[in-house]
DNA sequence: TTTAGGG
DNA sequence: CCCTAAA
């Protein structure tokens, strides 16, 4: 063969196109395409939501004069007693395991009981509202920033979301309409103590049959606050940096092109090529398998604390969810959003949302009129829906991502959720009730007893089986492991299982984890609460519990973890490249080709090379007709088949002679 | 880590 | 392109 000195000048470039580090391409903002049909859902979810904060600010804002406690929700104030006051609580909650939920439920329910017996105590304790205050502003208009070209559509349609998604078509669309928007004003007004989310009695009081309760603080979670809904900042300090190579592994995926160049790389042994390790992920995880490994989460506990978690997150910024195997090869971290009892996630229509309904006293046809006032006089249900809550999401940016691909990202994670169609599941102490035609009254919906154990689950409509994580009853539900279609609700390609996992809908508590935002805290301290028996007690950060770590399953979700690269065709400038390196170097010397002239084409490797004249090779033998994609030029294939030819016959000798 | 091949 | 056994 003919020796060409100066194929090693010869690098060829990456076209412009392609110059997208390879973990970006998996990423993909450029995939991010489909969002803007189906982000309208979410969107309009964001936009009525921004709405109620607004007015709910608005009267808020009154309340919060007169109200004594009101001013300890400042945001400094909260972000104060969170660490002082509350930390206790978390704490112990925390360490307690699974049972630490529980706990601190009671705690929280002890406090608040003591100023207003509950009557659902577990219900009513845990809500997420607190934050709806004098912070939301703040973090609101974040949101409201995205949203807000979409408000005035916002109401309308998310009348009509609800509408699909709890199929209470009967005036439903009235409700939200008219009590959506007033919803969070009311529970202000209504509620003296000034905190004003808490009072469920006012929701109940409510004419409308259904109401629902969407509760901001979900929303900004997801949309603007980056910390929360994906835990991956939440991590502790412990686990992160265990993984030394963390960092630098992220980097190294921002820029994958510049990694020879810039990266020293850690020279870890056990990663894989640095462009493997950064991708985007996304994945959602069943609440209830969280529940399940819960209890064995051990390493995390030392972790959960603020000033852990903190530092963290400044550390990783917005990787949200760093997930690696303990051998380097990837291991899941995972978020608990309690399922268990108090703090079960958001989604589910848990017992808080559905019992508390004020006694109007008169429910003359409901069976349990005298009850609490689950079912008003006119033997209407009400249900209250805090908030949907995404089960879990778990994101992986380059720190060099900028916020609006971030929100992309998340959007399109959620599309990918929701966009095909959610199908709403009813669990009834732990109990899945599929019988459609039965009345509310016939399947014990409308005893107050078991409102507690109500649940509502949003399933991927793709799902075939439905997996029943359940809110109300924890130690009911048992989670089902659902049947999973593989390749439902595929988003990137890389969604993994955690899709067809069910959404909660949870009620009361939005579990947010806000540690630096101003926003939403959802630790309030029960002492503040207790003072009002409205107050709203809130969840201990989700945060928190974020925190746990554990790796899951990783031996089935291993494989979903890793996205393959997108595909990038050689183009005939690079094949040509190819073609003279290996006529040069033989085809028994890959890494020695990629150097010569792919060494700055980072996302080719050589094993890439490697396959690639593969391909030639048998592309150059096929008929021109049968060849597919970008027809390379006949010379350089046949340039291919003799260096192939050439190579093979002397590969024996070549070998001898470098050895 | 790189090669070499199968998937 | 991915995955891996081997080297």
């Amino acid at each position: 063969m003919v020796k060409r000195l100066d194929y090693g000048l010869r690098g060829f470039q990456v076209p412009s196109t392609a110059k997208r580090p390879r973990s970006a391409r998996r990423r993909g903002p450029s995939k991010i395409s489909a969002e803007d049909g189906q982000a309208c859902a979410f969107e309009l979810l964001l936009s009525l939501a921004g709405k109620l904060l607004q007015e709910s600010e608005s009267s808020a804002s009154s309340n919060a004069a007169e109200g004594n406690h009101l001013p300890a929700f400042s945001p400094n104030v909260v972000e104060k007693e969170r660490q002082d006051e509350v930390k206790p609580l978390l704490d112990k909650g925390v360490h307690n395991g699974s049972c630490a939920e529980s706990i601190f439920m009671t705690e929280l329910v002890s406090q608040k009981s003591s100023h207003k017996p509950l009557e659902h105590a577990e219900t009513d304790c845990v809500q997420e509202c607190v934050s709806v205050n004098n912070n939301n502003s703040v973090c609101w208009e974040k949101v409201e920033a995205d949203v807000k070209s979409k408000n005035l559509q916002c109401e309308n349609e998310l009348g009509h979301h609800f509408d699909r998604l709890l199929e209470i078509p009967e005036d439903f669309r009235e409700s939200c309409d008219g009590n959506m928007k007033s919803g969070f004003r009311r529970e202000q007004e209504a509620s003296n103590s000034g905190l004003k989310g808490s009072s469920l009695d006012n929701k109940f009081s409510l004419k409308d049959p259904l109401e629902l309760c969407i509760s901001p603080p979900a929303l900004i979670d997801s949309n603007s606050n980056v910390k929360s809904p994906f835990c991956g900042e939440l991590f502790p300090n412990a686990s992160f940096s265990r993984h030394g190579n963390d960092n630098k592994l992220g980097f190294r995926d921002d820029d994958e092109n510049f990694l020879r160049c810039n990266r020293v790389c850690t020279k870890s042994k056990a990663f894989r090529p640095p462009q493997r390790i950064a991708r985007r992920r996304i994945r959602q995880l069943l609440t209830s398998k969280c529940w399940k490994v819960a209890p064995k989460l051990k390493d995390c506990e030392h972790s959960r604390t603020d000033e852990g978690v903190k530092p963290l997150y400044r550390k990783r910024k917005t990787y949200y969810s760093f997930e690696r195997s303990r051998r380097g090869t990837l291991f899941k971290r995972k978020k608990y959003f309690g399922r268990g009892s108090v703090i079960t996630s958001d989604g589910g229509f848990s017992s808080d949302s559905v019992s508390n309904s004020p006694d109007k006293g008169m429910n003359g046809d409901s069976p349990n009129s005298s009850a609490k006032l689950h079912v008003s006089k006119d033997s209407h249900v009400k249900f209250s829906i805090k908030s949907f809550r995404i089960p879990e999401l778990y994101i992986e940016v380059p720190k060099t991502t900028t916020v609006g691909s971030l929100k992309r990202t998340v959007k399109e994670a959620v599309m990918a959720m929701l966009g095909g169609g959610v199908h709403v599941g009813l669990l009834l102490q732990g109990k899945k009730v599929r019988d459609d035609s039965r009345t509310l009254r016939q399947t014990g919906i409308s005893c107050e007893e078991n409102l507690d154990k109500l649940g509502f689950i949003l399933e991927p409509s793709s799902m075939q089986a439905s997996p029943a994580v359940c809110v109300g009853e924890p130690s009911l539900c048992k989670t089902s492991q659902p049947n999973r279609s593989p390749e439902t609700l595929v988003l990137d390609s890389e969604i993994t299982d955690a899709l067809q996992d069910s959404l909660l809908t949870n009620t009361g508590n939005l579990v947010k984890s806000n540690h630096d935002s101003p926003s939403f805290s959802t630790d309030i301290i029960a002492d503040k609460i207790t003072t009002d028996s409205r107050a709203l007690v809130t969840v201990p950060t989700r945060n928190t519990e974020a925190l746990a770590v554990t790796p899951v399953n990783q031996k089935t979700r291993h494989s979903e973890l890793v996205q393959r690269r997108t595909r990038r065709p050689f183009s005939v400038y690079e094949v040509e490249a190819l073609v003279e390196a290996v006529e040069e170097l033989g085809t028994g010397r890959w890494r020695d080709v990629k150097l010569r002239a792919f060494e700055n084409a980072d996302h080719r490797t050589y094993v890439d090379l490697k396959d690639k004249w593969k391909t030639l090779v048998h592309t150059a033998k096929i008929a021109p007709q049968q060849r597919r994609g970008e027809p390379v030029p006949q010379e350089l294939l046949d340039r291919v088949l003799a260096a192939h030819a050439y190579w093979s016959h002397h590969q024996a000798k070549q070998h001898g002679k470098h050895h």
